[in-house]
DNA sequence: AATATTAAATGTCAAAACAACTATTAATAT
DNA sequence: ATATTAATAGTTGTTTTGACATTTAATATT
């Protein structure tokens, strides 16, 4: 059949703003720009959608490029279409957010597109509109993650509770009773004790717990409350 | 400066899932596609995004085109991807929900579109992957509802408990404790009174409020509650 | 061997929020 | 005057919440 007719084609592109977190702050990865323009700024990993790809199907080639990864947490979060947001050519790009466990990154650097991680504070400035998607990323995760148990994603299999509430605290710029927020997570029934300990972080040693994989997907879409007030705590 | 370089470029559309309320029942409007493939079966209102325009502003105009209807709630959802989702050439689109009172869209007719009103629960089926986003964006307006007052933006400027009450019902399929709902109503502070009764349900009539503007932006991140474990009721 | 050190783990209580529930009131129709 | 219909208001028992301090486990030190 013929092709519709008098109507503009556009480039599409997926850029992916990769979380992480290293037991104290989360972080972001960037890359430095390899190409025309703005080549050698930080940027945001992407790339352009292929003909034969699905957007899903490009933002998983674009992360496995950067990281090595397969099978990780990546969640589609808007289209940014502005005709001159892209001063080269109009260029649509669909943002996702990628969660990560950081120590697996680590074992796989690939050095060729000058990756690293950046404390989500002091991120360096962002080509074209990156920073105003990694800002709109930051606000989707924690507005997701006071709902829903995402945060998880960024630990590894085995995880302790300490490193947990470290995990919301930074996310939330918070400080949470830590009764309380064992006595929610217990209630969620999500986690399983383990019976060894992580004896790295203090003399006592901290238990190890994993996730109830089969309660995590059951449930992942029932409200949490781990966070006092989350509503107060999301800028806007 | 140069064009990027082998790389496809492809069409890009906006479609809008149009809800309405009837004062009994969600509705969403439908459109009878004018050109082919798939002419004359129906089909959500969406049109391809031109060149000198942003997605939001594809969005409105396509919405202005059908409903007269200007400064409307739309919000983005997502972006639909698939290689073949349109079969004659590949083109994404991205989805808008548009919350309308139904009472000023019927003042503005325009045929030329073939529009019509189905009942969320029997609308045909549609054309390409429209009846999975017309999923997607009922799931997305229970579960946005569910935190944050945006079903008021399907109300008249002046309404009652009644119909408000009606609507949460009918978009949660759950019958709502009325004294509850009320009360949670009632200390969200986002309500004004009138002096005025609305006769036309009842003997006794049932005030009119009106939405305190000023609240209901400060206050729209804030999460509330009016439906009992809504989690339970949002499919997944 | 005893003691100091460090961080993890645990329990109680009062206040608030919540869901469930019935009786009264306002307005009209008969 | 009375019957009818739907809106409105209050109470109670239960659950959830937030605030708060001490004990315990393991190691390091003397």
């Amino acid at each position: 059949m013929k092709k519709y007719t008098d109507q503009t084609r556009f480039l599409i592109a997926v850029d992916c703003i990769v979380f992480g977190f290293d037991g104290e702050h989360l972080k972001i990865l960037l890359i430095k720009r390899g190409f025309e323009p703005e080549k050698d700024k930080w940027s945001l990993m992407g790339g352009f959608v292929r003909p034969e790809e699905s957007l899903d199907g490009a933002a998983n080639r674009v992360l496995t490029q950067l990281t090595g990864l397969e099978g990780v947490y990546l969640e589609q979060i808007q289209a940014y279409g502005d005709p001159l947001r892209d001063p080269i050519e109009r260029t649509l790009s669909v943002t996702y957010f990628a969660l990560i466990d950081i120590h697996k990154y680590e074992t796989q650097i690939s050095d060729q597109y000058h990756a690293e991680w950046f404390l989500l504070k002091d991120a360096p400035e962002l080509i074209f509109d990156h920073g105003e998607m990694v800002e709109a990323a930051k606000k989707k995760i924690r507005y997701k993650a006071a709902l829903h148990p995402i945060l998880f994603e960024l630990l590894p299999k085995k995880f302790t509770i300490p490193q947990l509430q470290n995990l919301y605290e930074d996310v939330y710029n918070t400080q949470i009773d830590n009764r309380n927020f064992i006595r929610k997570l217990t209630a969620t029934k999500l986690l399983i004790k383990l019976a060894e300990k992580d004896k790295s972080g203090s003399k006592k040693g901290a238990f190890y717990f994993k996730l109830d994989k089969k309660k995590y997907k059951a449930n992942f879409q029932a409200f949490l409350n781990f966070i006092p007030n989350p509503d107060k705590l999301i800028s806007v």
